[in-house]
RNA sequence: GGUCCUGUGGCCGAGUGGCUAGGCAGAGGUCUGCAAAACCUUGUACAGCGGUUCGAAUCCGCUCGGGACCUCCA
């Protein structure tokens, strides 16, 4: 691992490319946000998940990162509703709420969700609201280029003047040609000189909430140019990584290339990094089909189509179990495999925080399986974040930490590398995959000691031979495997320690 | 229809020219009063057809299947 061995795919070259950052040391990152208008789901789980452990990897190799994510809380335009109407105000109207109360209650549990899963807050998070200044300014600067035109009070991308310089679709390798015959027909067509083009200011209508005063008229931004004007505003002309689902792709991310060079003339991102999507059993997850988890659906269990809760840390290790740009489908059965591997790698985690080297023989297989963890870790990341490969890594030296465990000793492994490997292993899990384990002998103390008791008592009646009474303790004990995990844990661990 | 991604053993899921992925489930063993956990051993694989090559799951072509996007969805 280092500085210089980083490769990630990058959807504009559609290559693995090493990474060398603008700035040396520096990394600046941009990751689309959520549209503030429901409740998180598992959809967004998997970019922020994602482009959390970049940052975390890139701030373990030594970059300094700034994590841009926006809150979108303007401009989305519905294209099945009355004409432009933003989502945020009809959500609003809807729930008859303040457009600005709708935007905090949505952010404040998606702010939750991301802190459940452990995701770092990102360095900045700018809300779209905040930055409509910015906004006109980037527009009329697009304007001023000769890229955009007013219309009715409405402001549209030029694709065809555009293209007459520049290149519209390098990034998702769409034909301006092919899409003319293929986009839908929208409302508000009529305004644009072309099917193709974008909107980057709309006009409000009279009954319209959300608006701001403009040279054009009072409306409110089109979707793009949010992300165009605050990561200019943040990162700069030109900075390392955007990242975002892959369905933002395009439009959403080739509007903003174009919104960029249109403005400033530069190329805004050097790294276009793209997450695949989720399926639901093998379905696409969309609200018609009815099978939209959300986040807290899914971690109390509510959800119709879960057997039971899983928790944040479960959906955390079972996206990090495969890469990032392969798509996931997600099951009750992969969630409960990934649960009883992420509790196994948890529990190596917590046996390895308090476990002390011993004197011992060194063997040489056992010496080299560990000494060799950390750089095959570091590889795998350096190899377009490859976290799949990570865990496939900490299972390869689980068994050696249990047999640590089982015999007391360390049997097998210098002191050096014992230290190093264990170092390792608490830094890959907690801080590069940021995973959490739970002590939860502490996290949930009275229902642990009748646990406890319950299992002295097991062991007495085991010692006196008095199997009836154990057995008829230990189907008491296995319910808590039922009603709750925790137990399992303890019980597992007092078992063990016999 | 166009652009892009994808097809790996019972299931999940890495790999991408020759070298063990890994997990879950299964089988056998150690341990145990019996289990559980742990440890040891172990079987099953690269959608199909053709091509390139000394050698292909890996590269190329075609066929078939799955998915995303194509004006506002992470």
């Amino acid at each position: 691992m280092s500085q210089n061995t980083l490769q990630l795919y990058n959807t504009l070259t559609r290559k693995k490319e090493f990474f060398t950052s603008i700035t040396p040391k520096f990394v600046g990152l941009y990751v689309c946000g959520p549209t503030v208008y429901g409740d998180a789901h598992l959809g967004h789980a998997r970019p922020y998940v994602t482009f959390d452990v970049v940052t975390r990897y890139l701030r373990y190799i030594g970059y300094t990162v700034r994590y841009v994510r926006n809150i979108t809380d303007v401009g989305h335009l519905e294209h099945d509703a009355d004409d432009g109407e933003d989502k945020i105000a009809k959500k609003a109207r809807l729930e008859k709420l303040e457009p600005m109360e709708v935007v905090q209650y949505y952010s404040l549990g998606f702010h939750r969700n991301m802190a459940q899963l452990n995701n770092l807050p990102p360095s900045i998070e700018p809300q779209a609201s905040g930055h409509i200044i910015e906004q006109i300014e980037m527009i009329r600067k697009i304007m001023e280029h000769g890229y955009a035109y007013e219309s009715h009070g409405s402001v549209y991308f030029d694709i065809n003047r555009y293209e007459k310089d520049h290149r519209y679709g390098q990034l998702s390798g769409r034909i301006t040609e092919d899409l003319l015959h293929t986009t839908r027909e929208l409302d508000g067509q009529s305004e644009k000189h072309s099917p193709i083009d974008f909107a980057l200011w709309k006009k409000a209508m009279p009954e319209h909430i959300m608006r701001w005063p403009s040279p054009w008229s009072d409306g409110f931004p089109g979707w793009h140019i949010e992300c165009s004007a605050m990561s200019k505003k943040y990162l700069g002309e030109t900075f390392d990584i955007h990242g975002g689902g892959m369905d933002l792709l395009f439009p959403h991310h080739e509007c903003e290339i174009a919104q960029s060079v249109g403005s400033s003339g530069k190329q805004p991102v050097k790294y276009w990094m793209h997450n695949n999507m989720l399926t639901i059993n093998g379905q696409k997850m969309g609200k018609s089909l009815n099978n939209f988890i959300n986040l807290d659906e899914l971690f109390n269990g509510t959800h119709k189509l879960l057997e039971k809760p899983y928790s944040p840390m479960t959906l955390r290790f079972c996206l990090l179990q495969s890469h990032y740009r392969n798509p996931i489908d997600f099951s009750n059965k992969g969630l409960q495999d990934a649960e009883i591997a992420y509790t196994k790698l948890s529990e190596i985690y917590l046996l390895l925080k308090d476990m002390k080297w011993t004197n011992t023989t060194v063997n040489a297989d056992i010496e080299k399986d560990l000494s060799s963890f950390e750089a095959n870790c570091n590889e795998a990341m350096d190899d377009d974040f490859n976290t799949a490969i990570v865990i496939s890594n900490m299972f390869k030296v689980s068994s050696h930490v249990n047999r640590f465990h089982a015999s007391g000793k360390t049997e097998g492994v210098s002191e050096q590398t014992f230290e190093a490997f264990r170092k390792a292993y608490m830094t890959y899990f907690t801080d590069i995959l940021g995973l959490v384990a739970e002590d939860k002998n502490t996290s949930n103390e009275g229902f642990a000691d009748l646990v406890n008791t319950l299992i002295d008592a097991r062991a007495e009646a085991k010692q006196k031979k008095d199997f009836t009474l154990s057995d008829a303790i230990r189907n008491i004990l296995s319910k808590f495997v039922v009603l709750q995990d925790s137990a399992t844990t303890t019980v597992w661990k007092h078992e063990r320690k016999k």
